[in-house]
RNA sequence: CGCGGGGUGGAGCAGUCUGGAAGCUCGUCGGGCUCAUAACCCGAAGGUCGUAGGUUCAAAUCCUGCCCCCGCAACCA
């Protein structure tokens, strides 16, 4: 019997720079259902890899000095080296500048632009000449440019579009027909309220803005943009063909049984996907689960605080198992996990190094005691160990049954359980006691056995989840891994066999405040590292307007303002509704503002306001001019206030 | 009234569909044991299950109103 395949894909990682420990946590994932699947029996194909085209590489490839290709060369390697050293089991690692997989997106632009499925239209809509952006209506605010307030221009750009009108009706009778289809569930809702029960745009596929992505081999003038480049991934990674001269492994892995994304990118996966596979007449996935994300403790990551989690720092300080754990484990089903110092350390101590380290090592040492390591099932059997025995055989059905619910963390909570039972069966039989008298010699043989099986057990299953360690113990109990099927049954560890006479410490335990110590000592030295580009600090470029006239430049009129009152404005995220009192008028003004300043926080502060500006509403709020403020890279804002004292009302100029 | 998820001992979660003694992990405190990595095992304290009503012999669980948090969408003059 052969048998049966099984596609597991993550997402491919966009090439822009080192991934962090979120990034990490896809891969880790991804990795234990893999290698969960093996152990099942499964012909399991396992694809991951980079996503490499776009205007951003470009830029950054420009800044850096270097070409496209090199600075994707080395990003791509970087990436695939922390996949390695996360130690995960990949069959395929694709790159979207492989050759083969750039020839069949052109094939695929191609045979659907034939179809008719892609059709070049425009990018149509209101223009801002001086952004060099198109807006759409709605995102207009009284006709006028949303980013510098100008007027628009209703204008046309040359771009490809994928047609989507002739697949929705299939694609939500799909989605409805397999509630599997995406999970989690709750994000099904999303996806058909927000996007497909409201209509769905056709998706620009083509740019001509930038040069840096596969050329449409027809109209060389376009490049393919983004999603239909990096989605074909999952098919021109088996080998597949346009034309039907499909490789072996689409032939056999094709339709994927799961692409594991991140719950930001589940728009694409559920909705463009599914539509550029009906144009080609293609099976579709049969599952996209969008997991949460994992997210720090302390704070916003940001790499001037020092506070980024790189996976191989926390290899660093914990190894890669222990990692792996504490991703894995404080992962839940469906909302966002939390990571700390504070957590890892506490799991390290409790779970890895207390209950299934220190349980590994006290057994091999009573081993070596009593009975210089030979470990003999000497059969005498009493009522305590039923517990154990039943324990150690569910527990293989138990992981199961999670695993085929994706509930990772939880099959791994079931493998602790059974090591904690262990644990207490230790204290139940005493074994120290059992020693004093050579007449309980035999019972002593068989309680200490019944240990090095369960945790042989508990060993085999923890293989997909943290493989250096299943390996580590097995090997200490000098043994190899169980088979799904040799764990259906009791007593496989051979009797007679010998363990390790110097057990090693699987997990050291570690001290809260030293690791907080060498934490900060780390950040520091990031903090030194990061310091020279303060130095040269290049501020950010953002986009080059047009040159203006003086003429344009005194329409505008600024003044400072102070302002008397804020408070939020309700129904909305971001914006607060100030009080500006500028000489002796008060005006109602609304700034989207409320993730950087508190409403009290705004309150006496003299700033900088735009007061000719046109009002408009938001959020339903009548906003009489703009507060000004700074923007960094990452959008954190900071308002711009005099430098020195100055009354409201006084003019900025 | 945009759509959806959630509020359970100090922390993180299960239980809610299918009402019927409030459970798990960590932490705290007390005890036991000594094979082991100051570990392991046992016990205890600690919750009006967001809030106000309703249905019922019985509500964390079903119904209704309200408050708060989160995700998605919108908005970021």
């Amino acid at each position: 019997m052969s048998k049966k395949p099984y596609y597991i894909s993550t997402a491919i990682a966009y090439t822009s720079g080192k991934p962090h420990i979120g990034n990490t946590y896809e891969i880790v994932l991804a990795d234990s259902i893999a290698r969960f699947k093996r152990a099942q029996g499964f012909d399991v194909y396992f694809q991951t890899g980079t996503d490499e085209h776009g205007q951003k590489i470009e830029l950054k490839a420009e800044d850096a000095g270097i070409t496209p290709q090199e600075f994707v060369d080395g990003v791509a390697g970087q990436i695939k080296g922390i996949w390695d050293l996360m130690n995960t089991s990949y069959d395929k690692f694709v790159r979207t500048t492989d050759k083969d997989h750039e020839k069949q997106v052109q094939k695929i632009f191609k045979k659907l632009y034939d179809k008719g499925d892609i059709y070049k239209g425009f990018y149509e809509g209101m223009y801002c000449t001086p952004c060099e952006s198109f807006f759409t209506s709605s995102q207009l605010v009284d006709n006028k440019c949303p980013d510098c307030g100008r007027e628009c221009q209703p204008a046309k750009e040359e771009a490809y579009f994928l047609k989507l009108s002739n697949y929705t009706d299939r694609l939500i009778e799909h989605i409805n027909a397999n509630p599997e289809f995406i999970q989690p569930e709750s994000r099904k809702n999303e996806m058909m309220n927000n996007f497909i029960l409201a209509g769905l745009q056709d998706l620009c596929v083509s740019r001509t803005s930038f040069k840096w992505g596969i050329p449409v081999d027809f109209d060389n003038r376009h490049v393919v943009y983004v999603w239909l480049d990096a989605l074909s991934n999952y098919i021109t990674g088996l080998g597949y063909d346009v034309d039907g001269n499909n490789g072996d492994n689409y032939a056999k892995y094709w339709p994927a049984d799961l692409h594991l994304i991140g719950k930001d990118i589940l728009r694409f996966h559920t909705i463009y996907w599914p539509i550029m596979l009906m144009a080609l007449e293609l099976p579709l996935p049969k599952q996209i689960f969008g997991h949460p994300w994992l997210l720090q403790g302390d704070g916003k990551m940001s790499k001037s605080k020092g506070n980024v989690l790189y996976p191989d720092d926390l290899v660093d300080f914990f190894g890669v198992d222990a990692v792996r754990y504490f991703v894995l484990h404080e992962m839940p089903f469906d909302n966002d996990g939390v990571i700390t110092w504070e957590l890892m350390v506490e799991r390290m101590n409790s779970d890895l190094a207390n209950t299934l380290g220190n349980l590994v090592n006290r057994t091999i040492s009573m081993s070596n005691k009593y009975f210089e390591g030979v470990v003999n099932n000497a059969g005498v059997k009493e009522d305590v160990d039923d517990e154990l025995i039943s324990l150690a055989l569910q527990t293989p059905n138990k992981v199961v049954e999670k695993m085929d619910k994706l509930r990772v963390a939880d099959a791994i909570s079931e493998i602790f359980t059974l090591f904690k039972r262990c644990n207490k069966y230790i204290d139940e039989t005493m074994p120290w006691a059992l020693a004093k008298d050579e007449s309980n010699k035999a019972r002593l043989e068989t309680v200490l056995y019944n240990l090095v099986e369960s945790i042989c057990i508990g060993a085999s299953l923890l293989e997909s989840f943290m493989p250096e360690t299943s390996s580590k113990i097995l090997s200490q109990l000098n043994t190899t891994a169980r088979s799904m099927e040799e764990m259906k049954e009791y007593g496989n560890y051979p009797s007679g066999n010998e363990v390790t006479k110097t057990p090693e410490i699987l997990f050291q335990r570690l001290d809260l405040e030293e690791v907080i110590k060498k934490v900060e000592e780390m950040r520091a030295e990031q903090m030194t590292d990061a310091e020279p580009q303060k130095e040269e600090e290049p501020g950010i470029d953002i986009e080059a307007k047009d040159e203006i006239e003086y003429d344009d430049f005194m329409k505008m009129q600024f003044q400072v303002g102070e302002i008397i009152a804020c408070e939020e404005v309700k129904k909305s995220k971001k914006l607060l509704c100030s009080q500006v009192k500028i000489g002796s008028q008060v005006k109602q003004i609304v700034s989207g503002i409320k993730a950087y300043y508190t409403p009290e926080e705004m309150v006496g502060k003299k700033v900088m306001v735009l007061v000719n500006l046109k009002p408009a509403k938001l959020a339903g709020v009548l906003s009489e001019g703009m507060l000004l403020c700074a923007e960094d890279e990452n959008g954190e804002l900071a308002l711009m206030v005099p430098e020195k004292k100055m009354p409201s009302g006084a003019e900025i100029c």
